[in-house]
RNA sequence: GGGCGGUUAGCUCAGUUGGUUCAGAGCACUUGGUUUACACCCAAGGGGUCGGGGGUUCGACUCCCUCACCGCCCA
């Protein structure tokens, strides 16, 4: 068989993906085995891939190979979402480059534009996943307008409503002036900003006298319905009572006195805005006061306004204040810092806006949801999220779910002529329950009009986990009862409100049971100088390029290098490249492996085989912090601990020991044992490394078609003998010790030495002589009862090794030397005297740590020892 | 303004219930190396008063207080 020297990742990548698909092992049906499932968080269907998807989808697939190896049923789901804002926005763009105007579509004709678009789109980012391995059940596949999906959404609105949780109301919502939609407060990203307070004076109605304000919104003045001022404030009293004059309106409106008026901020004098301020809106409700919309739904001053009808409220800032200056209301301006809010999805500032919406009520529906986390029976990893939702679900709001577009789950509301509405699943109940409800059985389906608005694309996501099982249509079905509650859910921490919470919440109301036991948070990609990585920025490398240049194995390897758990991770691609070098010397070591003629006529020798039984301890040890790390979800330590078994204890120690000499043959139970060894090893790097685990285990032996390292099982945890361990470590330290001889005194390899070994107090293992007398190139060990003279000499443990150089031994250098490891020793041992000899130091410390001092106090002075008769020898 | 998290080697981070001279890993760095798998490599090595101060303790990177700085969330 010809073995490649380079390994070529793209071909060995896309034919064992396809190998996987071919043989349906990404497919899961129930069985009596034990389900382990994770939903993707689905991406929305205007996106493309990027870091975030590569990082949080590489964790997944981790988790999921592992779970099918340790013989579990796996089932990832994998599916998009609709992303209502985002995609209508993107297909508004698209119609508008095609000189089509949304406003001149029908809702219909639109939906059918933004359903080619999706069809187009939609499904570009699962194609890219397949690049990197993600091992979807994709028969599984849903999207969250799909035909379940959205009977779900419906469905869940109509009991929500009929349960009295969801309610119409004229409330103050973030207003997307450029989308002309209501979003929720968790959309709404607020970026501190250099902008000016403009004082301005209003007069007393009747007086010639003056009161002056300060705001940042000079331009919703004309909506102004009072001055405000704090009751305690020595300054106003004498406005009590009194009216004052909105400037350019010439409105008369009252002075009202509120505790809410900060008296240090400004000039102690607040006017009031109902209609466009969220605190000016709760003052207004409690003084009664009228509230005078002045905005257009596009941002622009409406006819309420008077002045300035039709120009954008940035406009209209700007020319209202020379109107107020020439109007002599003007006072002064000021620079001054504060915080505006930003819409999400389109970057304009949000309009704290009056306008009827739908609302879910959350205070009942949070408390399960809340209990869950705190009890841990949702876990959280890394566990300081817990407060950051504690903190959310304690104080949280009701949900704005009505949206003001056409792209998502029309709202299953139907009203009357008279402005009364029933809620139905679909327009025949709708019509039936109108019908009953007016008891005018000639109503027909044209005295109905459906609500224009959409849900928020969070209610549908929010019943993600049940819904792409069809829980809500079918509770009862095989599929939900046994893949739910899921396993493991993987995101990013920045949707633990809009996603992680909500879905959380409608686990227990719908299921009774919480969505997903653990929820990992991953960390935000950032570039290397911490800037989170975007489009607009250009500094986001593309993954499928990445993927070309450093495969997917050596990308997903980078990706986890950079990312500790609940970190922002600083990506950098210097850690793809470490990953892809990993690939290589993983190959190189198959390589060397396949590489050797195997002989069955000679026999094993004694080094190999004790390195093949260290080998197989040392990986037991390992993999059961491996399996410990994963308990942990600490992903990256996981990989971390494989990467340096197989660089450092398979590669380095392993294989050099079991080594044949120059096209030497290797006897076959040696190569049998490499072999096995290998084969484990390559089974707990598959998860993280599916594609150069899966090529090396096919090759390694004859495999027969259908067999797969992916399905193959998870190695079990052998025993350990801590002598052994321990002993080998001794040996690798007298290897080390027989190198640097070599070093300091130029001798080659090839020239073979004769190593003394002066046992000391606590005597010398000789278990594993072979191995050093190999990994050495010694021509004999000997043991000696004592010290040799004028040799060069290292400790391991109480030990003495002594290499005879002939003259060539540098006494002043090797005195020296000795001097410092005796120093050295004998700080060691002081400070373990220091403690032994205080009183309250043996009598409070528990007895095995006290034990413990004890120990270092034997072996520190048999090493002393050692090392003075040494130096007495040299003297 | 309120809350939360963080500060450990040049960089990114571990450090499990206080207990080995315990200060660690990876990368980067330095030195040496054409040993017949691998320079996408091997071997060896340097580097930190664990943010400052105080306290508790026989013992503190670890617990408490305080200050400084950074980040995030909410208002």
């Amino acid at each position: 068989m010809e073995i490649p020297s380079k390994y070529n990742p793209v071909e060995v990548e896309d034919k064992w993906y396809k190998y996987w698909l071919e043989k349906n092992y990404f497919h899961s049906e129930p069985d009596d085995r034990d389900p382990y499932t994770i939903v993707i968080p689905p991406p929305n269907v205007t996106g493309v891939l990027h870091m975030g998807h590569m990082l949080n989808n590489t964790i997944q697939d981790i988790l999921v190979r592992r779970a099918r190896m340790l013989g579990k049923n796996a089932c990832w789901v994998p599916g998009t979402d609709h992303a209502s804002i985002a995609t209508e926005a993107k297909v508004v763009n698209k119609l508008k480059s095609e000189g089509i105007d949304k406003n001149d579509l029908s809702r219909d004709e639109f939906l059918k534009h933004a359903w080619e678009w999706t069809d187009k789109h939609g499904g570009i980012i699962l194609e890219q996943l397949k690049k990197l391995g993600a091992s979807c059940d994709w028969e599984r596949t849903c999207f969250t307008m799909d035909e379940k999906r959205s009977e779900s959404v419906i469905k869940v609105f109509v009991d929500l409503y009929e349960k009295g949780l969801i309610y119409r109301g004229v409330r103050m919502v973030n207003w997307d002036p450029q989308a002309k939609t209501a979003v929720s407060d968790e959309e709404v990203i607020h970026k501190e900003e250099q902008s000016k307070l403009y004082y301005v004076r209003y007069q007393i109605e009747g007086e010639e006298d003056y009161v002056t304000i300060a705001t940042t919104r000079p331009e919703t003045i004309l909506g102004d319905t009072a001055v405000c001022v704090n009751p305690n404030d020595e300054r106003f009293q004498h406005l009590k009572g009194k009216r004052v004059l909105v400037p350019l309106v010439k409105r008369s409106v009252p002075v009202i006195m509120d505790d809410y008026v900060d008296m240090e901020f400004g000039t102690g004098c607040l006017k009031i805005t109902p209609a466009h301020d969220i605190n000016d809106y709760e003052i207004g409700m409690r003084h009664n006061l009228e509230t005078i919309d002045t905005f257009n739904d596009d941002g622009t001053l409406s006819e309420k306004a008077q002045l300035l009808v039709g120009v954008d409220r940035f406009e209209a800032r700007k020319q209202i204040i020379p109107m107020l200056d020439e109007a002599g209301n003007l006072v002064k301006v000021e620079n001054y810092t504060n915080k505006v809010g930003y819409s999400e999805r389109t970057d304009v500032v949000i309009e704290p806006k009056l306008s009827a919406q739908w609302f879910l009520a959350m205070e009942k529906l949070a408390k399960p949801a809340l209990e869950a986390v705190e009890s841990d029976d949702v876990e959280f990893h890394p566990k300081k999220f817990k407060n950051l939702y504690r903190h959310w679900m304690g104080n949280v709001k009701d949900w704005c779910i009505s949206r003001q577009l056409w792209w998502g789950h029309q709202i299953p509301v139907y009203y009357l002529a008279d402005g009364s509405f029933v809620v139905a699943e679909s327009a025949d109940k709708a019509l039936a329950k109108a019908q009953e409800k007016t008891g005018n059985q000639n109503l027909t389906m044209a005295d109905l009009t459906q609500d224009e608005d959409v849900l928020d694309t969070w209610a549908s996501s929010w019943l993600w986990p049940i819904s792409v099982f069809d829980g809500i249509n079918d509770p009862e079905n095989e599929d939900i009862k046994y893949y739910y509650p899921t396993d493991d859910l993987v995101t990013a921490p920045e949707i633990i409100f809009f996603w992680v919470a909500r879905m959380i919440i409608a686990g227990y109301e719908y299921r009774q049971d919480k969505p997903f036991k653990n929820v990992y948070f991953t960390g935000i990609v950032r570039d290397k100088l911490r800037r989170k990585m975007s489009k607009s920025l250009g500094n986001s490398p593309d993954p499928l390029d990445l993927i070309k240049q450093y495969g997917a194995d050596g990308v997903r390897v980078g990706m986890l290098l950079c990312s500790p758990a609940g970190n922002d991770l600083l990506f950098d691609e210097a850690l793809t490249e470490q990953g892809r070098n990993f690939t290589a010397k993983i190959w190189n070591s198959f390589r060397l492996v396949k590489g050797w003629e195997v002989s069955d006529s000679i026999e094993q020798p004694e080094h190999s085989k004790l390195a093949l039984e260290w080998f197989e301890q040392k990986l037991s040890e390992q993999l059961t912090m491996i399996n410990d790390h994963f308990d942990k979800f600490r992903i990256s330590d996981a990989l971390m601990t494989i990467y340096t078994t197989i660089r450092d204890e398979f590669s380095s120690w392993l294989l050099e020991v079991v080594k044949p000499a120059y096209q030497q043959p290797i006897d076959r139970t040696t190569y049998e044992g490499v072999l096995d060894a290998l084969d484990k090893v390559l089974r707990v790097l598959h998860p993280f490394m599916p594609f150069i685990s899966e090529e090396i285990w096919q090759l390694l032996r004859e495999r027969k078609d259908g067999e797969s390292i992916m399905i193959s099982q998870w190695p079990e945890v052998g025993e350990v003998n801590a002598e052994t361990l321990a002993g080998f470590e001794a040996v690798q330290e007298a290897i080390a010790g027989i190198r640097n001889v070599r070093k300091n005194n130029n001798l080659a390899m090839k020239e073979s030495l004769e190593l003394k070994i002066y046992p000391g107090d606590k005597g010398y293992n000789k278990q594993f002589d072979a191995v050093i007398k190999k990994m050495g190139n010694l021509s004999a060990i000997e043991l000696v009862a004592e010290e040799v003279k004028g040799a060069a000499s290292f400790r391991v443990f109480s030990s003495s090794f002594f290499i005879d150089l002939g003259e060539l031994i540098d006494v002043e250098e090797e005195l020296k030397k000795l001097e410092e490891e005796l120093k050295y020793t004998e700080g060691f041992l002081n400070s373990v005297m220091k403690k032994l000899s205080n009183e309250r130091f043996v009598n409070n410390a528990p007895d095995a740590v006290v034990a413990k001092e004890k120990a270092k106090q034997a072996d520190a002075e048999a090493k002393l020892k050692v090392l003075k008769e040494q130096i007495a020898n040299l003297k």
